[in-house]
DNA sequence: AATGAAACCTGACAGC
DNA sequence: TGCTGTCAGGTTTCAT
């Protein structure tokens, strides 16, 4: 469900919400786990330590975290990071203890406020980890709100893939998802088959602009609402009735009123104009 | 090395 | 009511 600008939303609504708060104590489910780290490490680690912040980092939501080291010395204050990533239908939200345990809750982490943080997530696809190295939690690409134009054309230099199949490479770019590549394609009057290589140096300006647009409109909209996705508050995003081709198959492009085509590009379905998109 | 298909899961919805 | 098939905002793994 999740792609950069719902990360980011829920991020910015998680931190405004429980940064400085105390971790008391973790519960986790068992079952087939979505847990990348042991389940000993992820609550050794959370608990007793302090939300220092929370931001997104690509796709991933990452709470960083201070281990006061509570009994020993004063500053030894180690740094770790727990990592969230929703998958598909995973959230994080932040509700009272005598809130409905919902069905598919994985984790329940308990504040100093007595509020809970939980994490539920149906399909399973979501994952929890922990990080500890000294640089912290690195995403596997690059920011495209942060990208420089020439690295972003040299991302796709001699790729044969389909320039859809590029953009949804986490390890090129990461936080574009299926909803912002349709939509970026668009703009740019990109089809989403072209093979990456085969793009000139005017048709990338235009996949980089397009891209940052789309990712800072969906952004201001508070991400898109297809199915059931909420940000840290509950509130649905709005962004989805600004989609000018994901999820419109059939009906007229709004630019030139040919019917919106749709197609499975890497077994994911696709949908552009046939007629603006070349 | 790079590409694509399949697998991982559950739920919602359409059609019969 | 209930069955079947399809689809879903993501990523990893396994064959080519």
């Amino acid at each position: 469900m999740p792609e950069l600008p719902e990360v980011e939303t829920i991020a910015r609504g998680l931190a405004q919400q429980v940064t400085g708060e105390s971790i008391e104590s973790v519960w986790l489910g068992s079952k087939p786990e979505p847990l990348k780290s042991p389940a000993r490490e992820i609550a050794r680690t959370l608990e007793h330590a302090r939300i220092a912040d929370i931001r997104r980092v690509g796709k991933h939501i990452v709470v960083d975290l201070e281990n006061s080291g509570s009994s020993r010395k004063r500053s030894s204050a180690q740094k770790s990071q727990w990592i969230v990533h929703l998958g598909m239908t995973g959230s994080l939200v932040v509700c009272p203890p005598d809130a409905e345990v919902e069905k598919h809750t994985h984790a329940i982490v308990r504040l100093g406020s007595g509020r809970e943080l939980r994490f539920v997530d149906p399909r399973r696809f979501g994952r929890l980890s922990i990080v500890r190295s000294s640089n912290g939690f690195a995403a596997s690409g690059l920011e495209p709100l942060d990208v420089g134009f020439e690295l972003f054309v040299g991302l796709f230099r001699k790729r044969k893939t389909p320039i859809k199949s590029a953009l949804l490479n986490q390890k090129l770019l990461s936080g574009v998802g299926n909803i912002y590549a349709d939509e970026s394609l668009f703009r740019a009057g990109i089809r989403p088959r072209r093979r990456a290589a085969t793009l000139t140096r005017d048709e990338l300006r235009r996949l980089y602009e397009s891209v940052q647009q789309v990712l800072n409109e969906a952004i201001l909209a508070g991400g898109s609402s297809i199915n059931d996705y909420v940000d840290a508050r509950g509130e649905p995003g709005m962004f989805q009735m600004q989609h000018r081709v994901y999820g419109r198959e059939g009906e007229p492009c709004l630019t030139c009123r040919t019917p919106v085509k749709r197609i499975v590009i890497a077994g994911r379905s696709s949908h552009y104009c046939p007629q603006c998109q070349r």
